[in-house]
DNA sequence: GTGTCCAAGGCCGATAAGGCATCGAGTGAT
DNA sequence: ATCACTCGATGCCTTATCGGCCTTGGACAC
């Protein structure tokens, strides 16, 4: 096997066509050049350079070699860069779990900033709701979560990143739709309300179960996605509660109402694994918004 | 800069994640592995393996760092390997020159043959006149011709590698078509006789000279291709002489007669520069049929 | 012939590599 | 809790390799 010190030689000689000058390219003197360049031969099994005392030119292996090895010094080069890029998280890839509500106003700033600023990180994304989310930062399947609570915080740590009114949607001809004002809880005595997922979608479940406490509504419909209670909506199922930005989904035949005061906010997490060694994932951690 | 055996130390050890393993599988201990891979992160710059005393594992920089130095170490093996083929005229490129009659019976089955033996040589086709080929020759553009005489055998070794019998062509309605018999030269007497360019096409010109030395045709037509004879002659402008496989060209309207004894047979060489490096020229030669 | 140019070869000191012995920390069994 | 074991890191020594200096040998120019 020869070495990146004796392809280094070789180029130069090849370039140069003299091994005296290609000796002062590489800072060294010519006798030990030549050692090199005949072992680097010895190596391969081949004449590389014709020399007489007078010229020296590129047999045709030696030309086809010399692509070979500008190749390799040009790999070993960025070989380098590269690992050093993704050691800053500057380079890599970055599997990021999002729930459909969380892209609505979340992801595509999130994904914009991520082309600009980090260029060479590829980002994989995984649609899943926040428990499958939580399971793929356990597991290692994903490096970083748009999700709610509740998770395990002792092994996973997160940070706000938005934060929302929530507010009530109603079929279109809907008495609430025609009140003019916010809506309380009092509001919902005796409707129909299409509710969560007490697994699935644990955090709006709980939301809507504390808004709606004292109103003793009726719940029949537990769902996981925002978007589905809100199609159930709009089918005249009910009447539910959302993130004020489902008002994007453009769902025809709904309405949405503010809700009055004792609602808590919304708010989507970025949720990592704490054990994570992925240097993107700390990388981006940096340029997250955070939002108290 | 690192070494090509520091990278190989780290392939190993980041396959075995075990740095005893991979020194095994090194033929060498473990101390020295050690500080091979350490020297190699030094070098680079980066942590690409993170091990206590319990377990080694890649980090995400030794992960595309991994990737690449595979790629490194594959080119290099591949970079060897190609040069002692190039070396030995089994890879490589050929620039073949050929003249359009050449192609006819030659070409053909020598582009399969070549395919078939040497399928890592390119082939490089150049459609010339001897005259052109033959520069082309001296100049170095190609490594091989295949043309006629005569060339300075000096400079330029041959080989004949086909050999035919010349044939006559007259249009189809013309009397030497009904002779039924071969013809001699004494049947071209008083013909209007189409031959060949004294310069581009001396070789023929030259055969159709000597055979018809004592008929004393008319010969007004002089061109350089075998094919624009014969369209000359489907257009009723003359008889001519042309080698056998010109029958192959198909061209309506003429008919093709055996010329009787003093015909010399009609040889193409295959021709090449004595001085030539080429490899993969002295390998073609070994694999040229040598036609007596 | 003499001087010049240039690659190759001999010789020597410095550097680096590999082997052996050992350390030290973590693990698992008793 | 202790002891044996595992495994990567470190220290020390020997050997191999590398690069520099000096010289050789052959080709070319004047």
């Amino acid at each position: 096997m020869f070495s990146l010190d004796q392809l280094s030689a070789f180029v130069a000689v090849a370039e140069e066509l003299h091994f005296g000058r290609a000796a002062e390219r590489l800072n060294m003197t010519q006798p030990p050049l030549s050692r090199q360049v005949q072992k680097l031969e010895r190596a391969v099994g081949v004449q590389l350079l014709e020399r007489d005392n007078r010229r020296v030119v590129l047999t045709e292996a030696g030309r086809a070699f010399l692509t070979e090895a500008r190749r390799v010094l040009a790999l070993v080069e960025t070989a380098g860069d590269l690992a050093r890029r993704v050691d800053q998280g500057a380079a890599g890839t970055l599997r990021l779990g999002f729930t459909a509500t969380s892209a609505i106003r979340t992801l595509g700033p999130f994904l914009r900033r991520m082309s600009e600023e980090l260029p060479d990180v590829d980002v994989i994304l995984h649609e899943r709701v926040t428990p499958a989310q939580i399971d793929g930062l356990l597991r290692g399947e994903l490096d970083l979560g748009l999700g709610r609570p509740p998770f395990d915080a002792q092994v996973l740590d997160s940070r706000v990143v938005f934060r929302e009114p929530l507010c009530a949607v109603v079929p279109g001809n809907h008495r609430l739709a025609l009140l003019g004002r916010p809506l309380t809880p009092a509001d919902f005595a005796g409707e129909q309300v299409i509710s969560y997922s007490p697994t699935q979608a644990r955090y709006f479940h709980e939301l809507t179960v504390r808004f709606l406490a004292d109103a003793h509504p009726r719940i029949e419909q537990r769902v996981q996605q925002i978007l589905t209670v809100i199609l159930l909506v709009a089918a005249g199922r009910g009447v539910a509660l959302v993130p004020a930005s489902a008002r994007s989904l453009g769902v025809e035949g709904v309405t949405f109402c503010e809700v009055g005061v004792p609602g808590e906010p919304v708010e989507l997490h970025a949720i990592w694994n704490r054990a994570s060694t992925n240097p993107v994932l700390h990388r981006v951690l940096t340029m997250l918004p955070e939002h108290q």
